[in-house]
DNA sequence: TTAAATTTGTCAAAAATTGACAAGTAAAAT
DNA sequence: ATTTTACTTGTCAATTTTTGACAAATTTAA
């Protein structure tokens, strides 16, 4: 999956022959939004990765993966940020998991 | 560097000595949000990076790498995405590269 | 114990995002 | 051909989020 996450909806609408509407009403959403939404004109919102999971039966952390992967990739395109970027987003991942469990077991 | 952003600017202000208020008045910032930003309840604003990278004599694309690399980091961690997000990130970037590249040698 | 440095709370102003609708174009069905 | 359906685009007020600013603690160190 390369596509960005418009394009990635816009797949999953058409392989199961739903029009904009259809799918829109099943998001509560609007329809000329979830169009912009399509065609990289909007941000989906992430409060409807739910809805989404639900209409296509999708594994909500497949999805998370998929939305989360394209924001951070508009954001590096956008900023032109290097490929290290991602290494550095590991490892501090890893830095906050870690003084996480500190506190919880502080905390208890 | 494992550190926060918040952490980082912290440890590079104090290993020069600067006070909260003569680092924030480089920053054009009041010195209580910068505090809040060293203690991580406040995000740094990213169009002040230049403004960091010339009070520190940074390279702004490492400070764009330690800045964006936390911002990613902090939606994993809230998020508890899978580390998967950082590698779909990475095709993602390529992707729209790739369909950059094709806009450019169309328009000319 | 006084002064400087830092932290925390609050809130209005500014900025960004969202929802909604109107008006357009494109595609298809009749 | 023309009507209907699907999609796209523009706009804007409303909502939400972020920011700047200041007052009032609390902590640290002279």
């Amino acid at each position: 999956m390369k596509a960005t996450f418009g394009e990635y909806i816009r797949q999953l609408r058409t392989d199961k022959g739903l029009t904009l509407t259809q799918l829109a009403s099943q998001l509560d959403l609007d329809s000329a939004n979830l169009s912009k939404i399509e065609n990289g004109k909007r941000d989906f919102d992430e409060k409807r990765l739910d809805k989404l999971s639900i209409a296509f039966t999708l594994d909500i952390d497949e999805l998370k993966t998929e939305y989360f992967g394209d924001q951070f990739a508009k954001k590096m395109y956008q900023y032109n940020c290097s490929p290290e970027t991602l290494i550095v987003a590991e490892e501090k991942v890893n830095y906050l998991k870690s003084i996480n469990v500190k506190q919880v077991k502080i905390d208890f």
